[in-house]
RNA sequence: GGGCAAUUAGCUCAGUUGGUUCAGAGCACCUCGUUUACACCGAGGGGGUCGGGGGUUCGAAUCCCUCAUUGCCCACCA
């Protein structure tokens, strides 16, 4: 037999992937099968397999390869997000870089450039996926802008609109001014920015008094429309009722007074400015103050700035200042460390802005998908410790802003017929549109010429909200056989960081459109960060390449890797020596291969070794399948491959694998052969949804096999009554063994040198595993003796001592020595144990099974100091 | 500022309702071994006052209080 001893990971990679695929066995079709169904979080368009990717798809392959064999129909479902801000952004600088801005071409024109850019980068990441060894069925891949998924959004839109949930609003919003969009609160980041606070005076009108305000924004005074003071603050009682003038601009403003200022903050004395601060907004409204917007679109100053108009908003800041300084407005300067919000796309500050947007009602949507989670749990949280993130948020929850200043999106379904706050129709086609607006306006004179659709298009996340029910088309057909038959889907893995992007509001959208939840079970990942715990990002370039690292571990090695320390929410603190330790899995398993495919097989007596190894190997099995099975009700992946791992290395191979290997280049009997054989590929069904490719190709090369029978689409062992007292014997065997091994490791003698063992056995019962022990430790004979044996070396396990005879000279010293201190040893414990069993408050509190242990372990311990005893006595 | 979580071996983490030798696993480390599946290996071994302090209890890694440190989330004061 020649077969390579080590594991070559890309041929059988490339091999079985595409055998999977020509057999179809990862497309899916609703039959009278229970259905297991994942969607996919779509992955941006724009995006590139990174590591987030690799550990969320692995877990999600594995569960789906499990449910798989285990009997279900198994669905999951791959695509990919329009990504409309992130997407829009690339192709814009793309565009650039070739000489075209986006504001020379029309909204068609730049769509073109936008599929183009689809077409041609698209499909990258799933291919990327096809090499991590996902089973998705490739036949359903989706993309958010898909014709139906397209016609699924705008429906939902109208919808809501007509159910009065949608409303279009003048609001304060988080502006992008890099990215020219409105972002959501939940795309916006903050981060501490070490900034200076800005004193500057201002002077009373029809007065030589001045009041001091203090700001981190001083462009903007251009914009105050007034001051405000606490009517709580004595020193400035007598500005009330009077007018300031704003520095440059000499505008008068009233001095209003609002218990809104914090009177130890900074001088007391707030400067108002409704235009762009949200706070200043509110007092605006309340103080019905105007509202002067000095910053055009990208954030340069309009002709509210006076001579600053075009020059952009930091660039003003740092003039004006000097400006204020020269004219004897500022009166200091502090360092001061403020939050900034940021754009989570483009990383510019945002702008508050006050526009028209669209918006969605979240009150009453939000009730039952609330319920589900914390109530019903008809949606499980894992880890349940989200459930509180999760609870907050829907709690306090706000209306979502989904209108976005973008193109590449599904498109607003809105028109307008006139100038009015009101002309606008929302229809799902121009047609209908046109007939609404006809009646809305009493004109029936109007055309689709006259109707002019909203520019704006809508969030990614009002897309993606409704990715369980659209990939099924159970929006626009609601009532069809594979929605009904694939939702709700089974379970969802994806991570915290958009529990409220995309989780939360498919709950919503799920009970809204389905009444029913998106899926059962929310397995959150962590993050995935390097070593030094730094979140692996591109831009710090920690983060190893993908297809790199499949390269040299193999798919099955990385994904070992991966999922060994990555408890479901834990941060997973990548190291590349995990997939090595991965690979080394690879080829121990391999190497298993190697030996059984390597033995010669002939009809003949089954040793008693053997006969015994398989029995407690096939028990073992069951109690580790046991084990597993819990692990993944509770979706402790790492766990359960944990648990395998150790089954098949320690288990398998170190013990059952030794105990029937037949003797140098002889043959194994047959029935111990079967035997391993099925036992083996047991293992291999329990490895597959962790290392697909690595198992189906030794699965099919150990037994001849037909493509029906491939391991992808076997079946997953079910859990058989355990004989526990095979395990137990089994436990005492290994412990005999490693005293023998002891002794020749303490001795020095090698195992080709076989030696005798004698047992001195207070019941005098042999043990019916000794050909296993003798086997193991290349004892040649076991004999049982009545007294201690002479010229010996002693170990004991339980209350047996065993001895190995020397042939040279014993140091009795250091056997005395021994002895003395195991006794020394279990006389402490005897005394701990005592000592509880005399305290009258333990023996009459605690329950009788504790009391019952305790005595058991003074009972042991008593004949094992019985034991010690002796042999000390005889020893000297 | 508010909330949540965490702190156990060098590293990454288990430890379910307090109670069997409960102080564990994997990796790393050390010693020995190139024996005929695998040195990507085998056999053996060392290593922790369970973040500090206090309390409840017959009994605490586990429950309570407190302090410290770290991480995350929410809000945001110019």
């Amino acid at each position: 037999m020649d077969i390579p001893s080590k594991y070559d990971s890309q041929k059988a990679e490339n091999h079985w992937y595409d055998y999977w695929m020509e057999n179809n066995y990862f497309s899916s079709l609703p039959d009278e099968r229970e259905p297991y169904t994942i969607v996919i979080p779509p992955p941006n368009v724009t995006g590139v397999l990174h590591m987030g990717h690799m550990l969320n798809n692995t877990i999600q392959d594995v569960l789906t390869r499990r449910a798989r064999l285990m009997g279900k129909n198994a669905c999951w479902v791959p695509g990919m997000d329009h990504a409309s801000i992130a997407t829009e952004a690339k192709v814009v600088a793309k565009l650039k870089s070739e000489g075209i801005e986006k504001t020379d071409l029309s909204r068609d024109e730049f769509l073109k450039h936008a599929w183009d850019w689809t077409n041609e980068y698209g499909g990258v990441i799933l291919e990327q996926l096809k090499k991590l060894g996902c089973s998705c069925d490739w036949n359903r891949t989706k993309f958010t802008m898909d014709d139906d998924m397209y016609q699924s959004v705008i429906k939902v839109f109208v919808d809501l609109f007509n159910k009065g949930l949608i409303y279009r609003g003048h609001r304060m919003v988080n502006w992008d001014p890099e990215a020219l969009t409105t972002l959501s609160d939940e795309e916006v980041i903050y981060e501490e920015k070490q900034g200076l606070l800005y004193y500057l005076s201002y002077a009373i009108e029809g007065s030589d008094e001045k009041v001091t305000i203090a700001t981190t924004r001083p462009e903007t005074i251009l914009g105050d429309t007034a001051i405000c003071i606490n009517p709580n603050d004595d020193r400035y009682k007598h500005l009330k009722g009077k007018n300031a003038i704003v520095p440059i601009c000499n505008r008068v403003i009233p001095i209003i007074e609002d218990e809104y200022v914090d009177i130890e903050f900074g001088t007391g004395c707030l400067k108002i400015t409704p235009a762009h601060d949200i706070n200043d907004k509110a007092l605006g409204e309340k103080h019905k103050l105007e509202t002067i917007d000095i910053f055009n679109a990208n954030a340069t100053l309009n002709s509210f700035g006076l001579h600053y108009e075009g020059k952009d908003r930091f660039v003003v800041r740092k003039e004006i200042s000097k400006e204020l300084e020269e004219n004897g407005f500022l009166i200091k300067k502090e360092n001061y460390v403020n939050k900034v919000g940021t754009s989570e796309r483009t990383k510019a500050v945002i702008e508050p802005r006050l526009s028209d947007q669209w918006f969605l009602k979240m009150e009453d949507l939000v009730k039952p998908a609330l319920k589900a989670v914390l109530e019903t749990e008809e949606v499980r949280f894992f880890p349940k410790k989200f459930e509180n993130t999760y609870r907050h948020w829907m709690e306090n929850i706000r209306d979502w802003n989904i209108s976005r200043q973008l193109w590449w999106g599904q498109q607003i379904p809105a028109y307008y017929f006139g100038d009015g706050q009101n002309d606008f129709v929302v229809a799902e086609t121009i047609e209908s549109a046109l007939k609404l607006a006809q009646e809305k306006s009493g004109n029936t004179g109007l055309s689709k010429e006259d109707l002019r659709q909203d520019e704006d298009a809508l969030d990614t996340w009002f897309s993606s909200w409704l990715w369980p029910i659209s990939v099924f088309n159970g929006i626009l057909e609601p009532d069809n056989k594979e929605v009904n038959y694939y939702y709700p889907t089974s379970d969802l893995v994806t991570g915290p960081d958009i529990i409220f992007f995309w989780v939360a509001r498919m709950i919503i959208s799920g009970y809204e459109y389905r009444d029913e939840r998106p899926f059962k079970n929310v397995y959150f990942t962590g993050l995935v960060r390097d070593k030094q715990r730094r979140k692996m990002s591109k831009s710090l370039g920690n983060s190893p390449d993908a297809l790199n690292l499949i390269e040299t571990y193999g798919a099955d090695g990385v994904r070992v890797g991966l999922l060994l320390s990555s408890a479901a929410g834990n941060d997973l603190m990548f190291d590349e020596d995990l997939c090595q330790q991965g690979k080394n899995f690879a080829n121990k398993i391999w190497n298993g291969f190697r030996l059984l495919k390597g033995w010669e097989v002939k009809e003949q007596a089954q040793p008693e070794a053997s006969k015994l190894g398989i029995e407690w190997y096939t028990a073992k099995f069951n109690q580790v399948l046991e084990e597993i099975e819990d692990h993944f009700s509770k979706y402790r992946i790492s766990d359960a491959l944990m648990a395998i791992y150790k089954l098949v290395w320690d288990d398998y191979s170190s013990w059952l694998l030794e105990i029937i290997k037949p003797e140098y280049q002889k043959p194994i009997d047959k029935t111990t052969y079967d035997a391993v054989i099925h036992l083996f590929e047991q293992n291999l069904k329990l490895l597959h949804p962790f290392m697909p490719f690595l198992t189906e190709e030794v699965w099919q090369h150990i037994t001849e096999r037909s493509a029906e029978d491939a391991l992808v689409v076997s079946e997953w062992p079910k859990v058989q009554k355990t004989d526990q007292s095979l395990i137990n014997n089994f436990d005492f065997a290994s412990e005999v063994v490693s005293g023998v091994r002891n002794i020749r490791k303490e001795k020095n003698i090698p195992m080709k040198e076989a030696l005798q063992l004698s047992v001195l056995n207070e019941g005098g019962v042999s043990n019916s595993w000794d050909e296993v022990i003798k086997k193991l430790t290349n004892v040649s004979e076991i004999s049982y003796v009545e007294a201690s044996v002479d010229g010996a070396l002693s170990f004991r396990v339980k209350s047996n001592e065993y001895f190995v005879p020397m042939n040279g000279a014993i140091d009795i010293e250091a056997e005395i020595k021994k002895i003395q201190e195991e006794l020394k040893y279990t006389k402490g414990f005897l005394n701990s144990v005592e000592k509880k069993l005399a305290n009258e408050r333990f023996v009459n509190n605690a329950p009788e099974q504790v009391i019952v242990n305790e005595r058991k372990k003074q009972s042991d311990a008593i004949s094992k100091i019985e034991t010690l005893e002796k042999s000390l006595a005889s020893l000297k």
